[in-house]
RNA sequence: GCCGAAGUGGCGGAAUUGGCAGACGCGACGGUCUCAAACACCGUUGGGCGUUAAGCCCGUGCCGGUUCGAGUCCGGCCUUCGGCACCA
């Protein structure tokens, strides 16, 4: 059998072969522990890139992985389908949309059946099929009914750009996450999922493996913060409910010297004095005019015009004046604060341009509070200013206040949060169907859940308006109410498509039943995820979203347990061999095709895997290739050979000792996902092959025993040589579902141990010594070697440190 | 500005709880095979000193500290990357 290793002479033929035996294919009916291995399911965007397999071969291997540990593996594949860049696609070239997509999806099957991932191909979902977003429709009537889902009308964000509404989520640096417009605000009436009903317990990680970093950007995201709401009865006449302001320093109550409410704010009509009328409407419209990006700049004045009116302390009845600014947001607390310039920044800032009072409440050990302050302070000793709280220490302060406020009705203990409810609505097109339907007489009524799916017309046209293109479609728009039967009308907008992937690992445990998203029985199965692997960058959007809708289905008796996903892991960014990311503009994209084509996918996926820790990410230089085709040419000669004639045992036992470190090694690092460093080890137990058959070779059983532990070990990276190898070595099919190698202790241990002698913590010597040597016995060696006694001149030993088995230390 | 991660040869990167720095690989150099090249294989490869050799010194971003011993721990800086940023 010594022919060359040639990759494209083996690779198709075992990927057919895969596929056709269902070699991967997940069974409900097995007995052996389930393992679902979750990979994020890309958007068929036309074209299989690095990207996806530095995302998917590794998260392969570590599903083939355990599928050899014994595990019965989920690892499901599919193609979150709905989304702009096919409508884009639409506008710009007059392609349908839905062909589009479908074209691209059996293109990227393509792709990525010949990269060789174990995919279970027979739970494909495709989240544009009616048959997968019936069921997103049906979740939203779920989420209705449950009163999570509502439609209410806000200030929301507008991407001019995408001619639709975006979630916060969506927006980074008051950009649109998606075209990098400036995002304008508008006041609409849209469809929201009460994700805010879960933000204290959407803050709690207790019993998840997630990387820390994912962990405090949701935290951060959800923005925890204690205080209290304060009530200002209003000095106006018609104004009857006070002014309620958030606050998390109610202890500075006493410092407040002046209101601010947002420009956006309800009141600010009602309580404008005729006076200052004409400039509180300037700057309202002035603000509505500047961009997110520009209002949200830390760096610009603070504006802001004064109502005329004035709030009433609810401590000590002091007249404050109330002003509108647009440094305060009208989507945070209560959209008005009180404003304390002597204990916040801002506030100091805005007091300092307008010639507002600044009254320090605490006093500090290092600022006369006395004189006029030169900035804010927010630390402080005890309190002064405030009545008969003079002389409270900061550390009671809080609570002394809050206590007070409750017993007088002026406010009560508070925690507010940044995050908001999560917009849903899109005036687009592509998109799953919001399932309800307006009537004049009964208002919005749900869709049956019997009449789902809602299906997305076809033949329409694109050009986006600022309203959805389902809006012109009469015949599909006017239908009867479900409830009177009166001529009403389907809402027009559809859902975001991160509500698509939201559930979709749950559709995969189940993904042809037409009853019900999933049976319980399959659900309890599977679910929840065990690993789930993917990029960074949905931090705060999928991979909050999914688990606001795990949480909201577990409420609704749907699943069980408190979290989707028990480990999630992010792989790094590929970038293109200049450090750049990968771009056609810049000529710097590696195509994986390209790199199969040459190479063939088991080294293209070891290569990858190699270049550094997963998590990492970085450039990619296609120049290291030739040392993982060495590799896999070497594996392929060492294991094609027959064994050599002969057999010392002391090189047989340290081929054994080598394989046994490979196993242990190996399984610990593919636990762990480091995948670089389990092809070194294997690239070393390679070469002790190599070296055992050179020099003189080793005993035939301990020969087999290695070459085929090292095709195991080898197996989930690099599938293809090892199935062919095995085959090879007549074993029987496949390598895939055999038993990952047992590490045994017993064969590693060495009879001998090199110790490594230091004096005054240099290394001097090395001591081969019999394992378990006594410090007794490795002093006296050491102390005897001629090369301590150069270095202790003779001296005697002040302290000797010995690490059993590693190291002794003479200190003189 | 705040939070987090990182900084190790020419390059990608290794290094349990502090215990032989540079595993594995690329590249480079030398060699085997070959008419030659490709492929393949073998050897050397952190820097400096040392004619050879034995060996010695320096070396993990910078400065200092703890320790018998620091890439690893502590304090203070510098740089890079990521995230957040008027959130009251």
């Amino acid at each position: 059998m010594p022919d060359r290793y040639d990759p494209h002479a083996i690779e198709p033929k075992w990927r057919e072969r895969w596929l056709a035996d269902g070699v991967y294919r997940a069974r409900d009916d097995d007995e052996r522990p389930p393992w679902y291995a979750l990979t994020m399911f890309p958007y068929p965007s036309g074209d299989l890139h690095t990207g996806h397999w530095y995302a998917m071969a590794p998260s392969d291997a570590a599903a083939r992985f355990r599928r050899m540990q014994g595990y019965n593996v989920l690892f499901p594949i599919g193609f979150d389908a709905f989304g702009l860049p096919a409508e884009n696609a639409a506008i710009q070239r007059g392609v349908d949309p839905r062909e589009w997509t479908y074209g691209n999806i059996e293109r990227m099957r393509e792709q990525l059946r010949a990269m060789g991932a174990g995919f279970d191909w027979e739970r494909e979902i495709v989240s544009c099929d009616p048959e997968y977003y019936r069921w997103t429709q049906w979740w939203f009537l779920k989420l209705y009914e449950r009163g999570l889902a509502y439609r209410a009308g806000a200030a929301a964000n507008w991407c001019p750009g995408c001619q639709t509404v975006l979630a916060n989520e969506q927006v980074k640096d008051g950009l649109c996450d998606r075209s990098d417009d400036p995002v304008e605000r508008r006041f609409l009436t849209q469809w929201f999922f009460r994700i805010t009903a879960y933000a204290e317990e959407l803050l709690d990680f207790g019993g998840m493996d997630w990387p820390e970093r994912i962990q405090t950007m949701q935290r951060n995201w959800i923005g925890r913060s204690e205080g209290a709401n304060l009530r200002f009865p209003v000095d106006v006449a018609g104004v009857d409910e006070p002014l309620s302001v958030f606050t998390t320093r109610p202890d500075t109550v006493y410092g407040a010297t002046f209101m601010v409410l947002a420009p956006e704010h309800e009141l600010v009509g009602r309580i404008t004095t005729e006076g200052q009328r004409e400039a509180v409407e300037a700057y309202v419209a002035a603000t509505s005019r500047v961009t997110e990006v520009e209002r949200l700049s830390t760096e610009r004045e603070k504006t802001g015009v004064f109502t005329g009116t004035y709030a009433l302390n609810p401590f000590n009845g002091a007249r404050i004046p109330i002003w509108i600014a647009d440094y305060v947001l009208v989507t945070y607390g209560t959209g008005a604060i009180m404003a304390v310039p002597a204990h916040d920044e801002r506030d100091f800032a805005f007091a300092r341009d307008h010639g507002l009072d600044v009254i320090p409440v605490f006093d500090h050990p290092d600022i006369d509070v006395n004189a006029p302050l030169e900035a804010a302070f927010t630390e402080g000793g005890a309190m002064i200013n405030s009545g008969p709280f003079d002389g409270t220490p900061a550390s009671e302060a809080i609570p002394a206040v809050v206590a007070h406020a409750e017993a007088e009705g002026a406010g009560t203990g508070a925690v507010t949060y940044r995050l908001r409810d999560w917009l849903i609505s899109r005036q687009r097109y592509w998109g799953t169907p919001i399932p309800m339907i307006h009537c004049e007489a009964c208002g919005v009524v749900p869709v049956p859940e019997g009449d789902l799916p809602v299906l997305l017309p076809e033949n329409v046209h694109f050009e986006p308006t600022g309203q959805s293109p389902l809006t012109r479609i009469e015949e599909w728009v006017n239908v009867e109410c479900p409830q009177c039967g009166a001529a009403a009308r389907r809402e027009t907008d559809t859902l975001d498509t991160f509500m698509c992937s939201s559930w979709y690992q749950m559709r995969y445990v189940d993904p042809h039943n037409p009853e019900r998203p999933f049976s319980a029985g399959t659900m309890r199965q599977w679910l929840p995820v065990d690993i789930y692997t993917g990029g960074a960058e949905h931090a705060v959007m999928h991979l909050l979203y999914t688990r606001f809708f795990w949480k909201a289905a577990r409420d609704m008796g749907i699943v069980e347990g408190d979290e989707p996903m028990k480990r999630l892991f992010n792989q790094g960014i590929i970038l293109g061999p200049d450090g750049f990311r990968m771009s056609k503009s810049r000529g710097n994209v590696v195509a994986p095709d390209d790199q199969l084509e040459a190479h063939g996918s088991d080294a293209f996926r070891c290569q990858l895997m190699f270049i550094g820790p997963w998590d990492q990410g970085g450039p990619y230089n296609p120049s290291g290739m030739p040392g993982i085709v060495r590799w896999l040419n070497r594996l392929w000669s060492v294991a094609a050979e027959p064994p050599p004639a002969g057999g010392d045992a002391a090189a047989s036992r340290e081929l054994t000792a080598a394989t046994q470190r490979a196993i242990r090694d190996v399984t610990e690092d593919l636990d762990g996902f480091r995948f670089n460093t389990a092809i070194a080890r294997l690239m070393e137990l390679t070469t002790a092959l190599a070296r055992a058959r050179e020099s003189g070779g080793v005993d035939g059983a301990t020969w087999d025993r290695s070459v085929e532990t090292l095709i195991l070990l080898t197996a989930p990276l690099a599938p293809h040589i090892a199935e062919e190898l095995w085959e090879r070595r007549g074993q029987p099919y496949s390598v895939h579902l055999r038993a990952w190698p047992e590490f045994d202790e017993a064969l590693v241990a060495e009879e001998t141990v090199e110790i490594v002698v230091q004096v005054n913590g240099k290394v001097r010597d090395r001591l081969t010594l019999p394992a378990g040597a006594t410090e007794a016995a490795a002093r006296e060696r050491a102390l005897a070697s001629e090369r301590v006694q150069a270095w202790t001149e003779g001296k005697e030993p002040r302290r000797v440190i010995y690490v059993p088995g590693k190291l002794l230390n003479i200190v003189v």
